[in-house]
DNA sequence: TTGTATGCGTTATCAC
DNA sequence: GTGATAACGCATACAA
């Protein structure tokens, strides 16, 4: 059953008024019979302004649709009013949160966020945040890091704040707010050891960030004389599908693995549907973990046992760490470790 | 097990170099000994710089870290190479891989992309909408519609080129690209229908896109003599633990329900879930649809029904359609339907 | 309370 | 091939 792809109609683009983007503060104080300044202090400091004339002034502006270019604004008080977010991808789940209460946030104090996509490239990331620089952005936000050395020197002399968020990396350009991969993988490992379990399995993307819960995890075994862990890894994004077909592959050759730590709740929730296929008990035959604690988790069958990191908490302290940066403020602590927190539930 | 919140260390900010944002063509000009000109056509017009000149420029330019203020040249040249996109929320993904793709179409035209969340708030979204046209951006993308009657007329007189996304609407601003709910809420009716589910129900969010779907379902099941189709609705976003709750209310309430279709995989997920917990048969007993198509949804147990509206494809012709008209050129097409797909699979 | 002059950083235009 | 000048739209500094 397909719909035709069909064109519908003309649009009713009125041609009427002249552009909004040609209307500025001249028109406004002519048409007001007052001076460019007496509008523009009625747009941005209006008590100092008489009420009568506010009043003409308002109308003004009303009638001729005026908006104030910003552009202008920005070149003429070197304040962009603009926060830059730089994400690996939009296309998982992993970042909306952060973002979406970063956005939240600066909308709140009349900020506006500029997005890039780096598609995991170093190459992308450095040619986004050239160009980006050059809209002088008031702050800027990188989920994981910036990766090239020349571009955290350019960022470094630019003075614009920087938050690397997610990741609690070493030597940040300026400011970090995140959690340490290594501690978390190594909590998971004994979190399973806890319960019992010996033969342990890792099912994750190829990522950096996979790459160093997995080296913990795995270290941490080594640490508390477990056998050898299986890590199975894929390149990113990591899906439900393929949650089930690295199950399937585990069962062949690793039959007797206990228990299974997924780098994201996606994949963790595809291991739970392939296990329930082939009738396999979680927890009782093989505990799972997830990675993030998104909202399916808590009501998956069985509910999902997952690593929770409070995205929104990251995302919200990135913005207030900006703001208080860009707002001349001192930054009490530039370098923030969040917690996470293995939230118990069925499934291991 | 929860990781301590602390400070760990001071950031590594060097106060060395000047600010690049302080850095202009001025500097650069200065240390090329050359003119302001000659920088400005180095950067935008290398062929009509002598090469011993631009070799010069260069250097200047690396060694100052100098990049252009697109604040400046956007007052200058009337051009923000900047596309502003308005989505509802973050938080779900019904938007992620219309925002992907428009993001990238975009990006590989030189052109960034300002975000905005509305929050399903029509006075959020005229806010949103005011502020971004003082950033004089090139064209804009709007995810759902522009409601307010006085915002419509803002952008309309604005000139700015504006596509309205995923819903096929009547009298767009500009152009629109999107698919008919009221043809899919029929469409997925007479699926049911045709295989001989007649007491149906819906499941849905109350945002005005799903209410328009539900309406159309509703009707299409009137014109078939079908029993009342009972409809639940819920504040969006829609959840997979809001489907489990429905489903839950449902049995109790109408226990002779065939057909469910949900307005979210997620949700649709959710209701999967409670049926496998309640041992209700999915498909013997009750069918399920989805709408949307998400990545888990084909691995899903079972594999979930659903309809398919290919968000990729939207903002990539949003894109195209963006960049014709900012190029001057015609669009062919300022009406574009999509369409929509029931892909079938084995939950209906 | 209101107005005038000036400059933010860049490029269009015209002159050399 | 290169340079001088003006202007984009607005707000800071100061004068009235």
């Amino acid at each position: 059953m397909r719909n035709r792809n069909a064109t519908v109609k003309r649009p009713a683009r009125s041609g009427r008024t002249a552009p909004i983007a040609k209307v500025t503060v001249r028109e406004v104080a002519a048409l007001a019979g007052v001076s460019l300044m007496t509008v523009s202090r009625a747009v941005t400091q209006p008590d100092q302004v008489a009420t009568a004339t506010l009043q003409r002034v308002r109308e003004a502006i009303t009638k001729t649709g005026y908006v104030p270019n910003l552009a202008a604004v920005s070149l003429r008080t070197s304040q962009s009013r603009l926060v830059a977010a730089i994400v690996p991808t939009l296309k998982t789940h992993m970042f909306d949160t952060m973002l979406a209460a970063l956005i939240e946030g600066m909308a709140t104090q009349g900020y506006q966020v500029l997005m890039g996509q780096s598609d995991y490239s170093v190459q992308r990331e450095d040619e986004l945040l050239r160009t980006i620089v050059g809209r002088r952005p008031d702050g800027m936000l990188v989920i994981g890091s910036v990766h090239s050395k020349a571009t955290r020197d350019l960022l470094a002399a630019s003075g614009i704040p920087v938050v690397e968020a997610g990741d609690l990396i070493r030597n940040p350009v300026d400011m970090v707010v995140g959690f340490s991969h290594a501690k978390l993988g190594a909590g998971v490992c004994r979190y399973l050891a806890e319960r019992r379990r010996t033969h342990l399995a890792v099912f994750s993307g190829d990522d950096p960030r996979a790459q160093r819960r997995n080296a913990a995890f795995v270290r941490e075994a080594e640490k508390l004389s477990l056998p050898r862990v299986l890590v199975l890894q894929s390149p990113p994004p990591t899906s439900h599908a393929l949650g089930r077909e690295l199950l399937a592959r585990l069962v062949h050759e690793s039959p007797d693995v206990e228990a299974i730590y997924c780098s994201s709740d996606m994949l963790a929730a595809g291991v739970l549907a392939e296990a329930q296929v082939r009738g396999l008990d979680v927890p009782g035959r093989l505990a799972v973990v997830g990675t993030g604690d998104i909202e399916m988790a808590a009501s998956l069958v069985p509910a999902l046992t997952t690593v929770r990191v409070d995205g929104g908490r990251i995302g919200a302290l990135a913005a207030t760490m900006l703001m208080d940066r860009m707002a001349g403020r001192p930054v009490p602590h530039p370098v923030v470790e969040v917690g996470f927190k293995i939230v118990q539930r069925d499934s291991a």
